[in-house]
RNA sequence: GCGCGCGUAGCUCAGUUGGUUAGAGCGCUACCCUGAUAAGGUAGAGGUCCCAAGUUCGAAUCUUGGCGCGCGCACCA
């Protein structure tokens, strides 16, 4: 058990002596004392310099030091003379030694300006330079950069990445690895294309051509750099450290040359094939796209969804009153219709409308015809009902006379040599399903995969060269040609309105209905729809691979797990062949030379392999535009149109020349070729690839889950699969990030203004306010909604709380002299040892307790942060960062007020108090360790701090950056398991009597005079160590005395209850019963049994007996009713309510402080400022509490005196004090 | 349609191999502090862990089936 000591007064009056008073007026002259301790300076005015973010000296604020009696006077006792005297450290410049060695520090900081001139300290002193060079030689980590487009503005979603990408090799240099970052730059394709047609006011191919390929491409090439500015002031401002001096960049003479190397290296393997399939083909652009492009661009949109009948024709080829129905939502098709697909095994039925006596018998699925009854509003009777297979081989009319020739069918020679129709005829195909439509398919084998399927079946069936041909009535460019009148010259699309309505004027529309579905577009022009169409396309066999890709993503370490099985597994499954070229201009362009006579081709590797090889001719082509415009870039001499004017003899046939053919191809090869061709491997680089292969990390947004992650695995695989490479995937460890959304939750749209600028952010709260937001905020690969409100909000809780940590530290160094440049030689990195040897420091076991927790907890974070970083979890780290912040905050701090205030120095001169040094000391050492914990994520704040802490105050010898300095993984020697225990008890029964005190409205001001803890669990030797620190509670909780509960049984009732999880696993099904029985025993002696036996016997319910030890139970404590108590799980606290007048007295006096305080705050005095206070009451007891506390009274409001009665010229207040009314009249 | 993910407090989100009283921040209410001060701190209220069934001694957590949302896919003719 411990006395609380009383509550004394902090603060200081000034030393001003008024006359003898009159009666009613108390002369307060005595400083009142705040410590408990010696006086804070042994020499009156020796208090230091002024406060230092204040900058002002107060008149008449030396201390006191003798101590003036007060006159007995008045109706009551005179006040003063308890305590000793002590004083607050405001300080005097003139006294202070001129030289303090932290800066000062803005309790205000604007971040974003201090970030700046950190971004440009960093530029100025190349500190990025120096991380890489004190690590060369070490293990690397090997970072990928997936290369932007510079040709778009950055968005928020770029910040994200850039913030992931810049966090682990941060990271990973401090752990001790070499980790060049190499930026890159995606330069080639559509996008760029497009840009540049906007500028130009034109879309279409011929438009380009017209306007010339040669300038084009010059444009595009410069294009290319257009928002090269923004990408490099966003890099520098979000803190991302890559090196852009050295970036590959894709459309340079060397990443072409490498990409050409892997492409001859494909065909030369024949897994580069040019195939004529039916592609997804953007008529506008006039290329095939891939299926990543593809998947890029799919909306939902309504299309016209039409049933349209084909009327079936007798045996003399004569139309009949039937027609078979089928659906399509693509009519623009139905002009190049050339055959309908039936299930052979599905029953199909022939309906007539009830009561219609001319109407035509239509022919559908039975499961479906229902529906079409209900659609068309019409009832139908079923006439006939036929399997498929016997409509298999009728001939039918098709709904356009395009391509057939009036009259019956025309019959060529099958296989067999029996004549058959060769089109619009009933064939039979599997994947004719009942989900939708009328299970009839209109098969138009131009414009669909498995219609293009059909056709080959069905030329196959015929003799050679009898068998239908592909019919196709539309125009590469997407319109109809001249073969289809109606549309000629016209978009297909545009055209379906047209389709419908002559269908219908000519009987033929069953039914039109709009049906919505996912209809790709063009990935860069979105208003653009893509077409299925035959083309002639070069692929890369990847579909071969699949196996292999397989087995190597099953290599890959996803986050989150679920990538690997899920959604890349999945697309791996169904891989099919990469349709690599495009139809375009600005790519790189497909390295294979074709024989004009043979139509035999190889592959080039290298422009210097183009040079060698015989009869070139064409070089001359580029030599002339570098002479006429010397600007030029070299690098241009690789692309379109260059390249294609060279060309050679011929190996395959004499005479002939090679040329190359016209593509380009899909940039995404360009971006997945980057492992090796950043180097520009093969032809140079073999040292970096082979030291920079695979990667150790990359990380990117889901969407380029077919993008970026798939291009480089593809390639990685095919070329490097067999070549006995350890790891055939190019990265080891990928985190997929989540897509970022707008404020509304919405995707980020720039129309919808659903988000701000990364530069709004950056200039309003800084970057690390944004980084701290992506990192601690959510899991990285959850979709993060971008709110400026959550930006905001992230500032304080962390940022702000460090800062405020850091300021308090600094201004209270400045004014003890706490100096380590002076203390310390030779500091090092500044690590515990380091610190070791400073003049003043006393080892830790020497220390204080707080001091010994603070430490703790230090490095129990700083090796749990350790061990979370290295498995990539970022937000786990951050969260243990944002905890320890939190504890230093507000329990080091908090709890150390004392012993910064305290009296005497910490500068290790005589005058030095060594528990504040050793104060000094703790703090010093956990902000640097902080510092350094927190470099990666919010690399400018921790390097200010770092920059004052260690920078300033060692003028050059400490590291100058902490990004210099090494991550912090936590000393295990300094960590006291049980002292974090203990502490954490402490900090709960505080917290459980703050409840306590709240449910029976006791506010904290009111003293109490008791407070009793029940530890729940008995077993556990914490009680007295909480005794011992009772002073703590009491300080905390305003109460007088405090003590460990030696009868807990007033208050609680204690339950032995099964500790599940071990005693789960040992019970089973007994469990249940086990609790009953422990719930029924007596726990006291339950207890007592296990704490001397070490366990117990339990009768079960039924029979059996289970035997439980120590360490199977867990003890719940629960406070009966009537006590003003809390419970919480580790322990009860019980107040005592009871108020004595002595109580209720002090009480009523700190509410009148309280009163006091806030009118001086609303009178807008200074925190030094005398002031004169005047008391009016009718409340004997009031006047009575007020009397007995008046010295504490004055001393806490600064009062010089104070007057019962009112006083002239003085604010007024009236106030109801707990029920008892009170004037209160102030005058400064 | 198929696949993946998500659904927890008013809002934004945590919740580690299933375990006893489900957490944080913001907002709200009350309070404290006024020597970090246009800051800071404490406490409280607030929950059908989307629904249902199942597995289990025990489910926010595992399984199945719904519902809702997001994303992805494509033989949506």
């Amino acid at each position: 058990m411990a006395k609380r000591q009383p509550t004394l007064p902090r603060r200081v009056v000034a030393d001003e002596s008024k006359g003898p008073l009159e009666n009613s007026i108390f002369f307060i002259a005595t400083t009142i004392l705040s410590r408990r301790n010696l006086p804070r300076r042994a020499v009156a005015g020796v208090s230091g310099g002024p406060s230092p973010d204040r900058g002002r000296t107060v008149e008449g604020d030396r201390h006191v030091d003798e101590r003036i009696d007060l006159p007995p006077a008045g109706p009551t006792a005179p006040c003063g003379g308890r305590g000793r005297r002590g004083t607050i450290p405001v300080p005097n410049p003139s006294d202070r030694p001129p030289l303090p060695m932290f800066e000062p520090v803005r309790g205000q900081p604007d971040f974003p300006s201090l970030e700046a001139s950190i971004a440009a300290w960093w530029r100025e002193q190349g500190i990025y330079q120096k991380s890489l060079d004190r690590r060369r030689g070490a293990k690397r980590f090997v970072f990928f950069e997936g290369p932007p487009t510079a040709n778009g503005l950055p968005h928020p979603g770029h910040c994200l990445t850039r913030t992931i990408k810049d966090l682990y090799p941060r990271y990973r240099t401090m752990r001790g690895q070499y980790c060049e970052r190499k930026a890159g730059w995606d330069t080639h394709g559509l996008p760029v294309e497009v840009e540049v047609c906007k500028e130009l006011g034109i879309h279409s191919k011929a438009e380009i051509e017209a306007y010339g390929i040669e300038p084009f491409i010059h444009r595009c090439q410069e294009s290319v750099w257009r928002y090269m500015k923004e990408w490099e002031t966003l890099t520098e401002r979000i803190g991302f450290w890559i090196d852009l001096s050295e970036a590959y960049v894709t459309y340079h003479q060397s990443y072409v040359e490498s990409v050409w190397w892997a492409l001859a290296e494909l065909f030369d393997k024949g897994l580069l094939y040019q195939g004529h399939k039916i592609v997804w083909w953007w008529a506008q652009g006039g290329t095939a796209l891939s299926s990543g492009e593809v998947g890029q661009g799919y909306k939902e949109v309504a299309d016209p969804s039409v049933y349209v009948a084909f009327p079936l024709l007798d045996d003399q080829g004569r139309p009949t009153s039937r027609s078979l129905v089928a659906w399509t939502t693509t009519p623009w098709t139905l002009p190049s219709n050339q055959f309908a697909a039936v299930k052979a095994d599905l029953t199909y039925v022939v309906v007539r409308e009830v009561g219609a006596a001319d109407a035509t018998d239509y022919v559908v699925a039975e499961p479906l015809a229902a529906g079409l009854a209900e659609k068309l509003k019409k009832e139908f009777e079923i006439v006939e009902r036929l399997p498929g297979s016997e409509l298999v081989g009728r001939s039918y009319l098709p709904p356009f006379d395009t391509f057939r020739p009036a009259g019956p069918p025309a019959t060529a020679l099958l296989a067999s040599g029996r004549p058959e129709p060769v089109a619009w005829r009933v064939v039979a195909a599997d994947f004719v399903t009942t989900d939708s439509g009328t299970g009839i398919v209109h098969i138009a084998p131009a414009f669909g995969e498995v219609d293009y399927t059909v056709l080959v079946a069905e030329q196959a069936r015929f003799a050679p060269g009898e068998g239908p041909s592909l019919i196709n009535a539309v125009a590469p460019d997407g319109s109809f040609t001249d073969i289809f009148g109606m549309g000629s010259g016209r978009f297909v699309k545009d055209c379906d309105r047209d389709i419908s309505r002559d269908l219908r004027s000519r009987g033929l529309l069953v039914h039109q209905e709009q049906y919505v579905h996912d209809y790709p577009f063009c990935w860069r022009a979105d208003s653009d729809p893509l077409i299925q169409y035959p083309r002639q396309s070069w692929f890369i066999r990847t579909s071969q691979f699949r196996e292999e890709m397989l087995a190597n993503n099953a290599r890959i370490d996803w986050l989150p797990e679920h990538i690997k099985e899920g959604r890349f597994g999945n697309f791996l499954e169904t891989n099919v062949d990469w349709a690599l070229s495009r139809e375009r201009y600005w790519g790189t362009p497909l390295p294979i030379w074709v024989c004009e006579q043979s139509g035999r081709a190889e592959a080039v590797r290298s422009y210097a392999d183009l040079l060698a090889k015989p009869g070139v001719q064409g070089t001359d082509r580029f030599a002339r535009a570098k002479a006429s415009n010397p600007g030029l870039s070299d690098d241009l001499k690789v692309h379109k149109p260059y390249i294609d004017a060279v060309t050679y003899d011929s190996p395959f046939a004499p005479g002939a020349r090679m040329r190359r053919v016209t593509e380009v191809i899909d940039c995404w090869f360009d971006s997945g070729a980057m492992p090796f061709a950043q180097w520009g491997w093969p032809h140079s680089g073999a040292a970096d690839f082979e030291a920079q292969f695979p990667a150790d990390f990359i990380s990117e947004a889901i969407d380029q889950t077919r993008g970026w992650f798939y291009s480089q695995l593809a390639i990685s695989t095919l070329l490097f699969g067999s070549a006995g490479r350890p790891y055939p995937h190019p990265f080891k460890t990928c985190i997929v990030l989540g897509h970022m959304l707008g404020e509304d939750g919405q995707k980020m749209s720039k129309s919808k203004r659903n988000y701000r600028e990364p530069a709004e952010i950056f200039d309003r709260y800084g970057a690390d306010a944004l980084r701290w937001f992506f990192l601690a905020g959510q899991a990285p690969w959850t979709s993060i909604r971008y709110s400026e409100r959550a930006i905001k909000e992230s500032v304080p809780e962390f940022l702000l709380r460090l800062w405020n940590v850091y300021s308090f530290f600094v201004i209270y160094a400045r004014i003890d002299g706490f100096d380590p440049g002076s203390l310390l030689a030779e500091p090092g990195m500044l690590d515990h040892a380091d610190l070791a040897l400073a003049r003043g420091w006393r080892a830790v076991e020497d220390r204080g307790e707080l001091d010994r927790w603070m430490l703790s907890e230090l490095n129990a974070v700083a090796s749990a942060m350790t061990s979370k970083m290295d498995a990539y979890d970022h937000f786990g780290a951050a969260q243990q960062l944002s905890t320890l912040v939190d504890a230093v905050s507000n329990w080091f701090v908090r709890r150390s007020r004392d012993r910064f205030w305290a009296s005497g120095r910490a500068d290790g001169g005589p005058e030095t108090n060594a528990e504040k040094l050793d104060a000094y000391w703790t703090l010093y050492e956990t902000l640097l360790t902080i510092a350094r914990l927190a470099a990666p994520f919010v690399p400018f704040t921790s390097e200010a701090i770092w920059r004052n802490l260690a920078g300033a105050a060692f003028s050059g010898r400490a590291p100058e950056s902490v990004h210099l300095t090494d991550y912090p993984s936590g000393n295990v020697a300094l960590v006291d398991r049980d002292l974090v225990r203990r502490m954490a008890v402490v900090r709960d029964v505080a917290s459980l009597g703050r409840a306590a005190r709240s449910a029976e409205k006791l506010k904290v001001r009111q003293p109490l005079s008791k407070v009793e803890v029940i530890l729940a669990d008995p077993r556990a030797d914490d009680a007295a160590w909480l005794e011992a620190h009772a002073d703590l509670v009491c300080d905390e909780l305003n109460v007088k005395q405090f003590e460990v509960c030696g009868e807990p049984d007033r208050y609680i009732t204690r339950a032995v209850l099964p500790d599940l999880k071990k005693l789960g696993p040992k019970l089973g099904k007994d469990l249940p019963r086990a609790r009953d029985a422990l719930a029924r025993m007596d726990a006291t002696a339950l207890l007592h049994a296990l704490a001397t036996a070490g366990r117990a016997e339990v009768p079960l319910a039924g029979g059996g007996i289970a035997v439980v030890e120590n360490e199977d139970v867990l003890v719940r404590t629960t406070a009966k009713p009537g006590w003003a108590a809390a419970e919480g799980p580790r322990a009860v606290v019980v107040i005592a309510k009871e108020l004595t007048p002595e109580l209720i007295a002090e009480g009523l006096v700190r509410e009148v402080v309280h009163a006091v305080q806030t009118q001086r705050k609303a009178l807008d005095l200074e925190f030094t400022d005398r002031i004169e206070l005047g008391f009016e009451t009718d409340s004997a007891l009031l006047r009575a509490a007020l009397e007995t506390h008046l010295d504490s009274l004055a001393g806490e409001t600064l009062a010089t005196s104070v007057t019962f009665g009112p006083i002239a010229g003085g604010a007024i207040e009236a106030l109801d004090i707990e029920g008892h009314p009170l004037r209160i009249h102030l005058r400064k």
